[in-house]
DNA sequence: CGTATGACGTGCA
DNA sequence: GTGCACGCCATAC
């Protein structure tokens, strides 16, 4: 199963994110090469417990915070000290 | 190997 | 603008 390399890719991928950006899993699954796949690319990151994976930084294409296995707080909390603007669990500004 | 799931996305009322 | 239902593909059991 090549699957595993998707996997792979993604934890590699969202380990690139700068600081101060965000992707969407849609844009993650992409750059893994399997746009089809965002939805796993969710579900993959669910069950990251890897502290090294920035996935804060991966959010929905509608700039929606989405979900944190740390806490949907903490989420918000770390993407704002990266200097992004949260309103109502929505990115507001990624400058 | 098959079933169920999931931090989603899109479409429609 | 909000809410519900379907689809979609990899992962977990």
């Amino acid at each position: 199963m090549k699957q595993k390399d998707f996997k792979e890719k993604v934890y590699k991928i969202v380990k690139q994110i700068p600081k101060g950006e965000v992707l969407s899993y849609k844009k993650v699954a992409e750059k893994a090469g399997e746009s089809r796949a965002w939805r796993s690319v969710g579900k993959i990151l669910a069950k990251n417990k890897n502290p090294q994976i920035p996935c804060h930084r991966v959010v929905r294409l509608d700039a929606g915070v989405g979900g944190y296995n740390k806490g949907f707080q903490k989420k918000i909390f770390l993407l704002k000290k990266e200097g992004l603007i949260i309103k109502k669990g929505k990115i507001k500004s990624s400058f």
